[in-house]
RNA sequence: GUGGUCGUAGCUCAGUUGGUUAGAGCGAUAGAUUGUGGAUCUAUAGGUCGUGGGUUCGAGCCCCAUCUUCCACCCCA
């Protein structure tokens, strides 16, 4: 008989118990965060017409879509004459073929289709509308650690208004949420606006987006390897040498926007920027947060909607990439009919937060557990004695099963070892005869018995 | 997408310059103990050496391809 090893693509991956156990832990604490704050789960489908998808993301975000072959006879619609694309040289015409052949993809994140979702549904939804979404996102990217193919994340957005309360809020939940699950976090802010402030200041508005990605590195290759990269990207010298101060006094700028803002006199937008910046930082300094935030003019995001404050979340104790990010975008549902609604969101990378909190230990230990209650199973007659009782303790929420077929003491025991099950019924002839039960608590190994009708108290204590 | 890297039992890994029958620890199963798990002892089972080709008298080891893992770019949660 031939038997293929079974695999799954690369860069997804299956979850056991232990692992949903521990997943769901980071899910429910997210969902009871995001609903103290007044949000509301939604969900969209895996799949959105490609459409709606391209080119929301730059060229690299559109490499990255999965893209899903049509059914049927896909090439039908490729025949027209007038086209000649598989005629002639099919293989250099790949790109021009890719929308007569596919025209779904799988979702690359949950803000596009939120955006789609808002535009659609707009007439039901009460604004500003505050939703949350936790739903599974695919990138055909090459996997590493922390990168997957497929992966979770936990969006919140609020969309249809500009306030800056928003993201005070946005930075709270942050930081309640990473408190709740112990991880140690810098919060990092920056504002679009001091971007292309400083793009303008040094004359090269144009090359807006060729700055962003060598300030990006800043951390990464230092100030001189920037430069290099700048003029490579074709940058004046003249921009380059304006843009020195933004570069070298970097850490002054986290701590003083003052100076940032002498740099910027220029820039209308820029000031901005540092305004908003200022009256969210105002604002968070009454709150007590747990976890320091701080501007950091370094931080660009790829993402190119963004369009105002941009933040960015790493934990200190563990080598991962950002585990949380987000920012405002002024327009995204104007692409889809819907012009001047405000958004600002942020999305809370869960596969990653998983990887932080094993690496360092963070997961409770008794996360596993889901049966309370083991009934040793010693004969048919006593089966149907725990039957009764197991059925009782349900009812009160308590969580119970009975081992399946007469085994070996010792087996039933370690059965219930290995789930880490805390209590184990022993009810055999000798008990049923006084009515009573004998109790085993697996943790202290300490046995008692006591009169049938107790034991949902005694469980209760 | 570019360059590199890893893959041997369920898990972590040995395996010499290519040489007979591929090993260990942990785990699993059974027993020591017929109503008591975790500790100990004993025994047993478990391998398409990632997959497919090739070189060779002979390949876990060498060559090619492919899949997977991880890493650096790119980008990002």
């Amino acid at each position: 008989m031939f038997f293929q090893k079974p695999n799954i693509p690369k860069g997804t991956r299956d979850f056991t118990p232990v692992e949903m156990a521990r997943r769901n832990y980071i899910f429910d604490t997210l969902r009871g965060i995001f609903q103290v704050f007044g949000y509301q789960p939604i969900e969209t489908p895996a799949m959105e017409n490609l459409s709606t998808l391209m080119g929301k993301y730059g060229e690299e975000g559109d490499k990255l879509l999965f893209k899903i072959l049509n059914s049927g006879n896909f090439l039908d619609k490729t025949q027209d004459p007038g086209l000649n694309l598989l005629s002639e040289d099919p293989l250099s015409h790949y790109k021009e073929l890719t929308p007569f052949i596919t025209e779904k993809g799988l979702r690359y994140d949950l803000t596009v289709p939120f955006a789609r979702f808002v535009v659609q549904h707009q007439h039901e939804l009460v604004f500003p509308f505050k939703r949350y979404q936790i739903q599974p996102v695919w990138r055909a990217d090459r996997p590493q650690k922390g990168r997957y193919r497929e992966f979770f994340q936990c969006d919140v957005d609020v969309i249809g208004s500009p306030s800056l309360l928003y993201e005070v809020e946005l930075v709270q939940i942050i930081d309640k949420v990473f408190s709740a699950l112990g991880i140690k976090v810098s919060i990092r802010i920056n504002n679009r606006k001091i971007l292309a402030g400083i793009a303008e200041t040094i004359g090269a508005s144009g090359k807006f987006n060729d700055i962003m990605v060598a300030i990006d590195k800043l951390d990464k290759i230092g100030v001189d390897k920037v430069n290099e990269e700048l003029t490579v990207r074709g940058l004046s010298k003249e921009a380059v040498e304006l843009l020195q101060p933004f570069l070298r006094q970097e850490g002054a700028l986290e701590s003083n926007s003052g100076i940032l803002e002498g740099l910027l006199l220029n820039s209308e937008t820029g000031k901005k920027g540092i305004r908003e910046f200022q009256e969210i930082k105002e604002m968070l300094d009454n709150l007590q947060l747990k976890n320091n935030f701080a501007l950091d003019i370094k931080l660009a995001r790829g993402l190119n909607y963004y369009t105002g404050t941009i933040i960015e979340v790493k934990a200190l104790d563990a080598k991962m990439g950002s585990i949380c990010g987000g920012g405002r975008y002024d327009d995204l549902t104007g692409i889809f009919g819907l012009p001047d609604m405000s958004g600002v969101g942020i999305s809370f990378g869960a596969d990653r937060i998983y990887d932080v909190m094993l690496e360092l230990g963070l997961f409770p230990a008794d996360i596993a557990a889901t049966t309370r209650v083991l009934f040793v199973n010693f004969g048919p007659e006593e089966v149907k004695y725990c039957l009764t009782m197991a059925s009782r303790i349900r009812e009160s929420g308590i969580s119970s099963e009975i081992y399946p077929e007469v085994a070996k003491l010792k087996k039933q025991m370690e059965y219930a070892n290995r789930k880490n099950i805390p209590f184990v019924i022993l009810a055999g002839q000798d008990e049923i005869n006084h009515g009573r039960i004998s109790v085993k608590n697996m943790k202290s190994g300490e046995q008692q018995t006591i009169e049938s009708g107790e034991l949902l108290t005694f469980l209760q204590l």
